[in-house]
DNA sequence: TTGTAAGTGGAGGCCCCCGTCCACTTGGCG
DNA sequence: CGCCAAGTGGACGGGGGCCTCCACTTACAA
């Protein structure tokens, strides 16, 4: 590949990331390419659909996710480690407008694989917070789903905005997870793919 | 108005709000038209944007809102009423999929006076449930906005499945809110005229 | 029954978005 | 330095959504 060509490649890669964290993944491709100095065909040569993009531009954030979750399960405070997920994990969302969207869009492209670890690992993390006393024992992994979808809700407010009212749920919601509350509802078994129509 | 083209207007509107409570508020015009079994002209002469389709449509609902929190404050429990109005205008929402849309779309155009009655019914019934020593002493009114949009992150998912989703949501929420836990960051002030831009 | 104003439907204008095509430019090897 | 494959930009096709226009139909009062 020619030297100017990953150079604009690598520039409409950040200016994407950049408008969709911004703007949310309804950016024009032409916006896209305008900012990044480029014509539209130069974007498209590159990334054949505006999906693959999108999948490309997120990947480094799912990445992230992962790792939270591996290093949060070698944290020695179980529940430590449990709120660290939320937390970090919430507030990459309500950072970044197009994560929840895009996290969606791409989950059934994502190898079964990479799901089904980052999954156990989750679940890991929940058993151990749990075995602890610290987690309520009707606590499901399931509502990890539920705290991202709930927390993508705020994605419409202002970027600081988000990010405050973010935490403020989260700290709220990590009152109820904590061990010793009354009975709830039954678990939602809320699969992502749910969201996929 | 002559007879028929009321009973088209009616028809319209009843169509119009299952649509949108289906598939939200990005429901072509002229899908709607159609199953109205009318031309786009005829929803055009009766609702002159599409805009004025969406208040029209959704004022019903509105006004149950409103009607839920009046009511709450007759309810000789503070508490009681207080998870009553959460429990039913996020269910409202849960089942609804354009109701948030709409109601952050015709937000501005209500009048102010309205909202200030509704909003400060909330707060009443906010400060008779701190008052009552079963709300947390640090919950805000702007709270229920944090809810509000926490609750519509749930909109994607099919609708049995939101609603039980909204339910545990509320029910976990409703634990956290109730007096004698620790210390949250500070109130995000969540007016709704945040989510406008 | 008949005139007419109110009502109606669907084609089409306008705009915006995704993705393609093609004539032109340019990096960098020989 | 010269060549050419790799790279580029912008016009354009296709589709879909909001709303308008206008020739036709229909309710209903006289």
């Amino acid at each position: 590949m020619r030297a100017d060509a990953r150079e604009n490649r690598a520039r409409v890669l950040a200016v994407a990331r950049e408008l969709f964290a911004e703007r949310g993944l309804d950016v024009p491709m032409a916006a896209i390419a305008r900012r990044a100095g480029v014509g539209v065909a130069t974007l498209y040569r590159r990334f054949p659909t505006k999906e693959s993009l999108v999948l490309e531009a997120f990947t480094e954030q799912f990445a992230v996710c992962q790792a939270v979750i591996e290093e949060a399960l070698t944290d020695p405070d179980p529940w430590r480690g449990f709120r660290t997920v939320l937390e970090k994990v919430c507030l990459l969302q309500a950072t970044d407008r197009g994560f929840t969207a895009a996290f969606v869009a791409s989950f059934p492209d994502m190898h079964s694989e990479v799901r089904e670890r980052t999954w156990h690992g989750f679940a890991a993390l929940v058993q151990r917070a749990k075995d602890s006393g610290q987690l309520r024992a009707d606590f499901s992994p399931h509502d990890l789903t539920l705290v991202l979808l709930a927390n993508s809700g705020l994605a419409g407010v202002p970027v600081e905005v988000a990010v405050a009212a973010s935490q403020r749920l989260v700290a709220y919601l990590l009152e109820a997870f904590r061990a010793g509350t009354d009975a709830l509802p039954p678990p939602v078994p809320l699969s992502l793919d749910l969201v996929l129509r």
